[in-house]
DNA sequence: ATTGAGCTTCCAGTGACTGGAAGCCCTATA
DNA sequence: TATAGGGCTTCCAGTCACTGGAAGCTCAAT
C-alpha cells in the first residue's frame, strides 16, 4: 500500500503519517520506486494511534500503549494506569474551561453589548473592583 | 520599575513579559543602563493580559481586546462579540473533551488491571468489535 | 511525448511560551 | 578595591503535533 490508500483507510493525513514515521511510531518498508510500502500491520498500527489521539491521547502515551499492544507479556494494570493518568488530566482539563466559562458566562450576560463604550468585561479584565 | 518588579506584581514570568514586548502587547521604555523601565500603565496592561490569559482568550484575542480597552470609542458590543466567540470555543472543546471522558472511563472501568494481559482498553484501540 | 496525480525530501511556521548560555550592570561586603 | 551575587540583557533552541509549501522524481493514461 502506499501512503494516499493508508492515509485513506487510516483516515490520518499522508503528512501526519510521514511525521509519524519521523518520529518512529511506525517504520515501514521502501519499495524500489522510494515509496513508502506499508504492510497491513503499519496500518493497523496508524489507525490504533488515530483511535488513541481521537481520545487524546499523546504521542508519548501512544508509543507506551502501541508497545504495550505488542508486547503479549503487558499487564493490563500498565496499560489502565496509563489511561487512568490521562482520564485525570482531561478531567483537569474539563474543570479549568468549566471555571473560565463560569467567569466568562457572567461577564458576557453583564455586558449589554450595544453601541456604548462601558463594558463590564473589560472593566473585569482591567482589575476594577 | 524594573522586569523583576512587574513580574512580581503582575504575576507574569519576565521570560514572557520579554516575550509580550517582541510581540508588541508591551512597549515598555528603557533606562540609561539598557533595563527595560516599566510605567504604571504597562504594569497595568500586563495584568489586564494576564487576566485574560486566564480566561483562556488568545493572545490576538488579547491584542484585540487591549486596543478596544484603550480605544474610549469602542462599543461594547465589540467587546461582547469576542467573549461570545471564545465562549464558544470553550464549550466546543468543554464538549470534546466530556466525550472523551466519557468513552475513556467506560474503558477504564472495564479493564480490571491486573497482572493478566488482555486488556478492553487495547482490544478497543485495536479496533475489535 | 506529455500531462497530471501521487510520491519524495527538506525547510519553515504555528502558539505561547520556556530553558539555557554568554555577558553586562549594580550593590554589598571583606 | 576586589569580588561575589543577583538581576538584567540578548540570542538561540526546544516544546507539541502537526501543516504548508517548494522542488523534483515516478507512474499511469492519453
Amino acid at each position: 500500500m502506499n501512503i494516499g490508500e493508508v492515509a485513506e483507510r487510516s483516515g490520518i493525513p499522508p503528512k501526519t503519517i510521514r511525521y509519524y514515521e519521523d518520529i518512529g511510531l511506525v517504520r515501514p518498508q521502501r519499495s524500489g520506486n522510494g515509496y513508502r510500502a506499508f504492510r497491513k500491520t503499519d496500518l493497523h498500527k496508524l489507525a490504533f494511534v488515530g483511535r488513541a489521539r481521537a481520545l487524546g491521547f499523546s504521542i508519548e502515551d501512544c508509543r507506551t500503549l502501541l508497545s504495550l499492544y505488542e508486547d503479549e507479556s503487558r499487564e493490563s494494570a500498565q496499560v489502565k494506569a496509563v489511561a487512568e493518568e490521562h482520564l485525570t488530566a482531561i478531567d483537569d482539563k474539563i474543570a479549568q474551561l468549566q471555571s473560565m466559562r463560569e467567569t466568562l458566562s457572567h461577564l458576557v450576560a453583564a455586558c449589554h453589548g450595544d453601541h456604548r463604550p462601558d463594558c463590564p468585561i473589560l472593566s473585569d479584565l482591567s482589575g476594577e473592583l
